[in-house]
DNA sequence: GCCAACGTTGGC
DNA sequence: GCCAACGTTGGC
């Protein structure tokens, strides 16, 4: 999951414990978010910022529900569009895990080759939720200790 | 701040 | 249903 730290950092969450991950607006990525479930495990991202990586690790505590900013008239994540009936927004709510020592930064990750075809590394890539495969998993934690 | 990449919108 | 225009993302 990509959070802009000048937004909400790994401290941010560090520091409250949980927090409710919304605004999210694109199909793709809401599509991930609903495919998580609880307990599974995120790598948190840090981007738009001076050393774009991973940072740490988050859990999922609650698996997606409606994201509230839809129905929020003074949100920026307002949707007119959306539904209380068929809301077309979700969000999750997740957990502080770890902060990595150290981030893995997007060099390092472009510097593996295992890495190659993960949507995160590639040029133009915009998705702000991805999904994660174990060996990807691995190859990433590795990195961080 | 620039710009490439990509998603969305809207005219036709 | 195509595609140009536009807005946004995100690395650099």
């Amino acid at each position: 999951m990509k959070s802009e730290p000048d937004v909400f950092s790994i401290d941010d969450l560090a520091r409250k414990g949980r927090e409710v991950w919304d605004g999210v607006r694109n199909y793709q990525a809401r599509n991930f978010l609903r495919a998580m479930q609880m307990g599974d495990l995120v790598l948190f991202y840090h981007s738009s910022c001076a050393v774009p990586g991973v940072v740490g690790i988050a859990q999922i505590r609650q698996a997606a529900f409606a994201d509230p900013t839809q129905f929020d008239r003074a949100s920026d994540y307002f949707d007119a569009a959306s539904s209380a009936l068929e809301p077309r927004w979700s969000a999750v709510e997740v957990e502080f895990v770890r902060k990595f020592a150290a981030p893995v930064t997007l060099e390092m990750l472009k510097n593996v080759a295992d890495l190659a075809d993960m949507a995160l590394v590639r040029r133009g890539n915009r998705l702000s939720v991805m999904p994660v495969t174990e060996p990807q998993w691995q190859r990433i934690t590795d990195l961080a200790d």
